[in-house]
DNA sequence: CTATTAGTTCAATATATTTGAAGTAATGAT
DNA sequence: ATCATTACTTCAAATATATTGAACTAATAG
């Protein structure tokens, strides 16, 4: 026997130290007073150690005991606490819930989000990830995640469940002082296939790459995430097209302009959020259910 | 029963999980299978949650049965060390050790002692307290520290074991274009006198305030440190002795000029450490004996 | 100097665990 | 496909452990 300490000793020696008798204690926990003698005087004999001074009448703990009593404690409330993880995640909830949201959305909403779900279930892991454009519907297909947020393009089959949350605004957008400000409104194709456009990279590895209905005959720029793409440009290195939300600093700095095209709307993008159609987790549903109640404001951190 | 869950049972799960099998388990904790079936089937029903899936012929963790198993390692691991703390303690080495330290010595290579100590004994608390004077010899008569490290003045009685690990040198020190620097040298009583002199207040509740030898008829200024002293030297609000050691910075900045005395030699101090004559903690002999291993340079941080 | 309180001891009893033999069902080998 | 083997389970009996209540001891409060 490596530790003679067994967790009904913990919880003996905890009632007598909080009642300060072994009588008061053996009737918080329905046993007769000799049984809880009993109880103590195995331990200290498995241990070696005296736990108490009985030299009173009141029994009172030694210095050892007092730590014991202390440090035992820990213990009881970490085996509650297991017992208690145990019972939640047998009752459906998960141990643990993977997001993938596009990078096109600003995490620190979402922040929010997963702080207000861990004051209520602090045992259960979020994890988060991060991917562009069809990437997010890759992580979800190949089981990367449980959850996605994220751009549009719908996925074939009936494996997901996917909601529309919102729509996010695309504009055409290039720095301040470019040439293309100077050219005469709305821009016409010509005009703009005379810079290169920034493309986020894709980071779907199992989906066919999706081509973001880009102009064609155009030099193409790929970065690898949309904040670099927002980052290109500002430094002048290419056109195309930016959601509003994400630069919204920038535009109200007049370090981005907003040009009209003659040829394309300013477009709109569905946001979805999607999941595994038989995931009966109860954290996913919470997260459903909160990002459907969620304006779409919050969530893009206007 | 609040919680369901046994060290035992913790114990048994751990083992099937290293194992990868019941039989193999019973092997490694003496018992025989039918034992572990038993154990596993009770847990599992006082949880009322499946842990291992027995649908193939190895019973396998449930996800569940996973953190389950995780989580206990943690406990058991806690109980092991709480049984090795006690056993420790009750052998012998205190739960937490006071030591006092004169504030005329650095706190730095102090730390590193305990620092050192804390590696080897990680459950063994200590207490760090600083005094002035004869604060310290003062907290060890109260039983408010176990070991003192200070400044000479010996005390009266057997109760304490005392021992001299070194000693201090004290110079007569004076602020840069101080008037006494223009002085003929060496200094007479009489030219000391104009100035007021710093005393570090003493700290001592219960035993005789200390005259610290100083020089009558002086206007004298209290403050509460040693380094609100230096720092009065160093404004030139006044003069005395102060431990060399204390500002070698400041002399060889020549912020601070040692002069010479006539009627006193530059003063030593024996440095002691003390403790009670019964106190038969190892974690005590430990520090006495480190510190009496000690160079005085290390100890004075040199 | 009792009367009372607090905890202990002990034999009897109740409960819990362990055992070994027999059983079941999945896997692997032929 | 069949059969032996593996891996665990079930069950009754045996053993170990915990609980009880009655009798006991020792400290302290009145």
């Amino acid at each position: 026997m490596i530790s003679p300490i067994t967790l009904d000793a913990l919880k003996v020696l905890d009632a007598i130290e909080r009642k300060k008798s072994f009588a008061a204690a053996a009737e918080e926990l329905f046993r007769v007073p000799s049984a809880i003698s009993y109880t103590i005087n195995k331990l200290e004999e498995d241990l070696a150690i005296q736990l108490f001074d009985r030299s009173k009448r009141k029994a009172e703990l030694t210095p050892v005991g007092k730590m014991i009593v202390e440090q035992g404690r820990l213990i009881l409330n970490a085996t509650d606490e297991l017992t208690h993880m145990a019972k939640q995640s047998a009752s459906g909830w998960e141990l643990e819930l993977r997001i993938c949201i596009d990078s096109i959305l600003k995490f620190k909403p979402l922040y929010s989000l997963i702080a207000l779900f861990h004051e209520e279930y602090p045992w259960i892991d979020i994890r988060l990830t991060e991917e562009v454009f069809g990437g997010t519907w890759d992580a979800l297909n190949s089981g990367r995640c449980d959850l996605m947020i994220g751009a549009d393009g719908d996925i074939s089959g009936s494996k997901f469940t996917a909601k529309i949350i919102g729509t996010i605004d695309f504009i055409f957008a290039v720095k301040e002082n470019h040439p293309l400000c100077l050219e005469q409104k709305p821009l016409t194709d010509a005009m703009i296939k005379k810079y290169p456009s920034i493309v986020v990279a894709d980071s779907s590895r199992d989906l066919p790459t999706r081509s973001a209905g880009l102009l064609d005959g155009q030099a193409r720029i790929t970065v690898p995430s949309i904040d670099k793409k927002i980052e290109a440009h500002c430094q002048g290195i290419g056109v195309g097209y930016l959601p509003i939300h994400r630069i919204t600093k920038e535009l109200n700095s007049k370090e981005l302009i907003a040009l009209p095209l003659r040829d394309h709307e300013n477009r709109q993008h569905d946001l979805y959020i999607a999941w595994g159609k038989n995931n009966k987790g109860k954290a996913l549903a919470w997260f459903v259910n909160k990002l459907q109640q969620m304006e779409m404001r919050e969530l893009l951190d206007y």
